[in-house]
DNA sequence: CTGAAAGCGCTAACAC
DNA sequence: GTGTTAGCGCTTTCAG
């Protein structure tokens, strides 16, 4: 089942049947009508290799995040499959496994697999420059949630500013006065930029240094934090005392398991300490109480994403953008 | 840079050149060593579309989820990745929104890429079957999981008799003496099979008919389950009289949500209601209390059908497969 | 063992 | 507007 199967069934060269059913306009309308006939008719369908070696588009669009596990990251990868699906396009999924040497060989991958593009949530702001750096010289790459700087490509995030910003007012608003930071070490841009808006937000009063608690995006981090914020109360004044009112979490694996271990330790959540965090996951609305958490535009995200691709293909040179989108606070039990 | 620049670097054919980096054998060792050197000198490598147009291969193998919000799929997925990532192969993910529709169209687009293998956990048991059929009469396929009987493909899964015995067999031994199952509706394998294993092991006097509750792999369903349990609850004799003393989950999804609905309603979790489940994701392991659950071996089930799309690859006539791991029970702090 | 030549299936110049 | 021809880059007959 070839293009010269059809072109014969419909009386016509090889040529005038790929422009017909590529629906170029410069082709008689009646012979187009014959060759779209014949094509159904034979049920044809272009070899998808043929075309891709001879236009040098595959139709296929890379993506590499840092870890599969991480339910934001699986929300931006359904979203942005959804995009492609739309367009008949697929999406080669890799994963990094918060690895930048495994990051690096998988963009590698894919850069050799001639995909049209490439967006990439970098696993680190340092080690995965230069890889994206490399790619970014070969095809069209987006960087998405997370940016580094030291690779001159396009990007989609959100304004990390804003949602902590949002975060803290909220919490002053429910009557907090002392409030703790559970973030991760700023190797990330997002990770950096959320704990620097709530350094700017608050002061030594409202939150002393030693409420400042860093280190990754996981779950078993969200489990130290909250041990450790315990064994400060225990030293302190008692009761309680020394706990603080609220806490600010940097992603909702850290929060999840932050309040399940607060909660085992007999803390009160949100009445002793309330809890807010970020990335909405569908893990957070599942837990006892659901965590109030800041929202991303996943969906707009994505789109935004693969228009980014699309048009720096069009456009190589064209100066490189950068879209944020606004956050938003989406208050469930966890703050109540 | 192309396989002629390489030939004509090392002073050979294009064919020689090619013989030599594919590791053929009949070529001259002083050649194959020249052609080698030139080739790492100049940094070439094959183009991938033009190999794959060529031989009918493109180490890309396709892979067809119901829902990759579901962590058991993702984790499914993870290790498929790993285990290709392993043999420079690549994997194109489709996401079917458990919606056979859209399953069909994906499983069309991949055959089409021409994807050298199939992995699909089919959505369901019957509205499934054509297209997996249909892909299978064109490429090797696997389903994973769940089983479509009507499509003649291989299988690899877990034996969820085993499981769901062990189950049931760890809650009496814990003292449990009237047992609910909140699982899925049989519209596929795995949750007709764990309903039967269920059945088979209790008796109307353990679990009378009105807890086999059946629903979907979801959290809410896990939610609505509860709430129609605690009903239950208050017409009867009171004081809880009328909850089971334990409950059978069908995935870890249904039961984080039912367990969270459970404790919102002041029910004790193992104490009052023991729970077990089905998947150990990740999702389960952060809970409180965590959950005991079934574990199935995902990374050697996804090696396994690797294993079995290369085999039918070789032998396309051998007989349907059929690779059934045990799981296993991981005891946790919702039966402790 | 090696090279010349063909061809995977498609589309894009180029001529008519 | 249409057909002829060439070629994407690779591998693999087929001769030698």
């Amino acid at each position: 089942m070839t293009v010269r199967d059809v072109a014969a069934a419909a009386g016509v060269s090889p040529a005038t049947a790929s422009r017909a059913l590529a629906g170029h306009t410069s082709v008689d309308p009646e012979l187009a009508r014959r060759v779209l006939r014949a094509s159904s008719d034979l049920g044809y369908r272009a070899n998808a290799l043929a075309r891709a070696l001879r236009t040098q588009r595959t139709d296929t669009i890379g993506m590499v995040v840092p870890s599969i596990s991480n339910p934001y990251f699986v929300a931006a990868v359904e979203a942005v499959e959804q995009v492609l699906a739309d367009s008949d396009r697929a999406l080669l999924l890799c994963d990094a496994r918060e690895d930048t040497d495994v990051e690096a060989s998988r963009i590698d991958l894919l850069v050799h697999r001639m995909v049209d593009g490439l967006i990439v949530v970098p696993v680190a702001t340092d080690a995965s420059a230069a890889a994206l750096e490399h790619a970014s010289r070969q095809l069209p790459v987006v960087q998405l949630d997370r940016f580094v700087d030291a690779a001159p490509t396009d990007f989609v995030g959100s304004d990390n500013a804003v949602g902590v910003g949002a975060c803290v007012q909220h919490l002053r608003a429910r009557g907090a006065r002392r409030i703790a930071f559970v973030g991760a070490r700023p190797t990330t841009s997002t990770a950096a930029e959320r704990l620097r808006a709530f350094r700017d937000h608050v002061d030594e009063q409202e939150c002393p240094d030693a409420w400042l608690l860093l280190g990754g995006f996981t779950a078993e981090w969200g489990r130290a934090a909250a041990r450790s914020l315990l064994a400060g109360m225990e030293g302190g004044t008692g009761g309680g005392a020394d706990l603080p009112d609220a806490i600010v979490c940097g992603a909702d694996v850290i929060a999840v398991a932050l309040v399940a271990e607060l909660r085992a330790a007999g803390v009160q959540v949100p009445e002793r300490v309330a809890i807010v965090s970020y990335d909405d996951s569908t893990l957070g609305a599942l837990t006892v109480p659901p965590l109030t958490s800041v929202s991303q535009p996943v969906d707009a995200m994505a789109r935004e994403a693969v228009r980014l691709l699309d048009h720096r293909r069009d456009h190589p040179g064209a100066a490189v953008h950068k879209s944020v989108f606004p956050p938003e606070l989406v208050v469930r039990g966890s703050t109540a």
